[in-house]
RNA sequence: GGCCCCAUCGUCCAAUGGUAAGGACACCGGCCUUUCACGCCGGCAAUACGGGUUCGAUCCCCGUUGGGGUCACCA
């Protein structure tokens, strides 16, 4: 049997774990019948997608230990590997669905759109879709329309009625019901195709047998299909992976655990035993072992035997798999040379010692000094965040509203901090003292300790972020609800 | 809210139409040990609920409840 499988990641922030969950399972079930495993840029989202995302993906990836035999940067013979680059094809098969009907212009405004919306939520609508106004266009006014120059998107016309019937290999047969899914955009005004179709186009002309990705995605698997029949091509296998969770059940987010592949490699975690763990996250060796390689995992893997209740990602049984890998397959001499490739290596201590040398008086002063650079997690107290005539619940938000300005910090160096830092205080109209005080609590666990925007400069912003979360959580944390009413307020 | 998915210890993963429901993490106790950790031994702890089908259901069916996902010119 050929198998192909393929990950298919947004370059629109930092590397996932769920991404690489679901490149493990597609990578193994590849290898495990001798087929290839294909990495696909999906950047149509202009907006968010950036280089730097996908160049830290793609790191994240090897240094995991996921290898893939087509992508951008190794090329293949269905190449590009970038949606991006793919452009022209998309094209063609747009033009296609609206000549023969499937499809067609939109030119109903974004204001519009959202006017409909709200009206069918008054009216408590099943269906909070798009009205289809545009659907009956008279073909001769869409095509002047169009020419004369208005902006318009592209959608597929979904059938009125009747139901959808896919298979998903761990689920069964399951049924959507047509009238629950408005006309999906194919095409958006600046001419980029939407996920919908790039993907279906890719998988087809990649020859894909086994779409092997989240759960998030079954909603959307009909309108998948549609385009599949409209096409007369042959649909894949679809195998949705069950979603990572937070302990409280939700799916894994930034917001309550670390998901960047980027936070482990930096926490001083191994690649074999974060992609050992995340293998055990809804299967097992038919042995019941629990220490396994993906070597062993491509011999033994039968996505049929993947269970679907969603997992929760526990920090501490990865912490105790990691140091089962640490003790059982290291020598010294091997955990010394992994010890310099994580952080003692002669460029880190050169930045770290940058950052405390005016500080020290004796050479060993750089132990006592350092040690936070060093470390996943630091001793954080509340009287170490207590700040001066301020309530515990104003310090909550003033470190929740800092992590959502450093999530936006494109350039993590001491200066872009810095003002990152500022713009804060100045929003909750703060000296800027008011707000270093408690960060100098949840990054360095002391008051005693170097610069601060030097220090999380070196530190990095997943390790950063991480420990402000923690510090929070030292305080009780911020509850979901006012979460939200601080988000309207601080985010738009 | 509509729709879709899911349901075994707190967590991860097993098992079977007839079981003492098993292993691992965490937790607790003990042993080992100059401490801690490791290791070893032991303990706590689960089939969400209600109906069916059946001689017998944790397992099959239906409902309820609970959890999650999804309803964008984001993927």
């Amino acid at each position: 049997m050929k198998v192909r499988t393929r990950l298919a990641p947004s370059p629109t922030g930092d590397p996932h774990v769920g991404t690489a969950y679901q490149a493990l399972f597609g990578y193994a079930w590849a290898k495990a019948n001798g087929g290839q495993f294909v990495l696909r840029i999906e950047d149509t989202d202009q907006e968010r997608s950036s280089k730097a995302s996908e160049k830290a993906i793609l790191d994240s990836l090897k240094w995991i230990g996921i290898e893939w035999d087509e992508g951008p940067d190794v090329g293949g013979s269905f190449g590009p590997y970038r949606q991006s680059d793919r452009l022209h094809i998309y094209k063609k098969y747009i033009d296609q669905l609206i000549e023969e009907g499937h499809a067609y212009p939109c030119f109903c405004t974004k204001e519009r759109l959202d006017g409909v919306r709200k009206k069918l939520i008054e009216e408590k609508a099943p269906n909070r879709g798009y009205d289809r106004l545009c659907r009956d266009l008279a073909p001769a006014e869409a095509i002047q329309r169009m020419e004369a120059g208005e902006s318009f998107v592209v959608r597929m016309k979904i059938p009125l009625e009747g139901d959808c019937v896919f298979k998903d290999l761990l689920r069964g047969e399951i049924t959507k019901d047509w009238a629950s899914i408005d006309d999906q955009v194919i095409m958006k005004a600046d001419g980029f195709p939407t996920y919908h179709l790039a993907v279906v186009v890719d998988d087809h002309l990649m020859e894909i047998t086994h779409i092997i990705r989240g759960e998030e995605w079954i909603n959307s698997v009909p309108k998948h299909v549609l385009l599949y029949k409209f096409f007369n091509w042959q649909a894949p296998e679809y195998c949705h992976l069950p979603l990572l969770r937070n302990p409280d059940k939700s799916k894994l987010s930034k917001r309550k655990n670390p998901t960047s592949i980027n936070y482990y490699r930096k926490a001083g975690f191994l690649p074999e035993a974060l992609l050992n763990y995340l293998g055990m996250m809804g299967w097992h060796m038919p042995d019941g072992s629990e220490k396994f390689t993906i070597q062993d995992m491509i011999k033994n893997i039968n996505l049929t035997d993947i269970s679907l209740g969603s997992p929760v990602f526990d920090r501490d049984k990865l912490r105790w798999l990691n140091g089962k890998y640490i003790r059982e397959d290291n020598t010294v001499a091997e955990l010394t040379d992994k010890l310099q490739e994580w952080a003692l290596n002669p460029s880190y201590i050169r930045r770290v010692t940058e950052v405390v040398s005016s500080r020290l008086e004796t050479l060993a002063d750089w132990g006592y000094f350092t040690a936070m650079f060093f470390s996943d997690s630091v001793p954080v107290t509340e009287e170490l965040l207590t700040v001066k005539n301020m309530e515990t619940s104003e310090v909550l938000e003033l470190l929740q509203v800092t992590i959502w300005k450093l999530e936006k910090v494109r350039d993590w160096t001491s200066s872009n901090i810095s003002q990152a830092l500022k713009e804060v205080s100045e929003l909750f109209e703060l000296k800027l003292k008011a707000l270093t005080t408690p960060l100098y609590g949840a990054i360095c666990g002391s008051k005693i300790a170097p610069p601060l925007f030097d220090s999380m400069e070196v530190l990095g912003s997943d390790i950063c972020r991480t420990r402000i979360t923690a510090a929070m959580n030292v305080l009780g944390g911020l509850s979901g609800k006012k979460l939200k009413k601080l988000e309207k307020k601080y985010r738009a």
